[in-house]
DNA sequence: TAAGTGATCTCT
DNA sequence: GAGATCACTTAA
């Protein structure tokens, strides 16, 4: 019998961030594209409009003010505005001058946590994907759904405790000893 | 192992 | 306005 394929709406994302980071594993990041995508040598899109989804294996929580290895530790600023706002939205930035990072933002309005989405399907990275999907800052502070063109499926992925490898953050050094060595990395292991 | 890349933020 | 930093990737 067929899975039905349910949406996660704001519901989903409304919740801790360590939460909403092991639930991700096993879900699916869908890709839909109406316009036409120019550089057809680095991004996966097609003229054909079908819809892209790739399952979600590596994810990495910020989970809010107090963490010191999230940009929201500073507060609130142009940049980590859309942290601060409603849950299931899409926080995007450009890291090392080249590389869109894609986030989710979890939890209510007023509370800055957001998860980093590190690997979908074959692609390992951050910058990576959001090249492979032609993802850029036009997503940012947008909601999470299909008339955006990115949304989060659920397929009916069952993933058990002991798939999923807890690790630190990558590249988080400047947060100090102890946020930098929350596990708080979250991979998917199955064989 | 280190260069590359540019927005963002923290000082002046 | 200048300077440092940065939730990365690639080529070597």
């Amino acid at each position: 019998m067929m899975q039905k394929h349910t949406i996660l709406d704001q519901s989903f994302f409304n919740r801790d961030a360590l939460d909403v980071a092991r639930n991700l594993l096993g879900k699916y990041l869908v890709r839909s594209s109406t316009a036409w995508i120019r550089d057809g040598s680095s991004s996966l899109l097609t003229t054909s409009g079908a819809p892209i989804a790739l399952l979600i294996n590596e994810v990495e929580a910020y989970v809010g003010p107090h963490d010191l290895a999230c940009h929201a530790r500073v507060g609130k600023t142009a940049r980590t505005e859309v942290m601060f706002g409603p849950p299931g939205h899409i926080y995007v930035y450009l890291i090392y001058g080249m590389y869109w990072m894609l986030n989710i933002v979890t939890r209510p309005e007023n509370y800055p946590s957001a998860i980093l989405i590190r690997g979908v399907g074959m692609f390992d990275g951050p910058g990576k994907l959001t090249k492979k999907l032609a993802i850029d800052q036009t997503f940012n502070k947008k909601i999470l759904a299909p008339e955006t063109g990115l949304w989060v499926e659920d397929r009916g992925v069952i993933v058990r405790d002991h798939e999923i490898l807890t690790t630190p953050r990558i590249g988080v050094d400047y947060a100090g000893p102890i946020w930098s060595q929350k596990p708080y990395r979250f991979v998917l292991n199955k064989h």
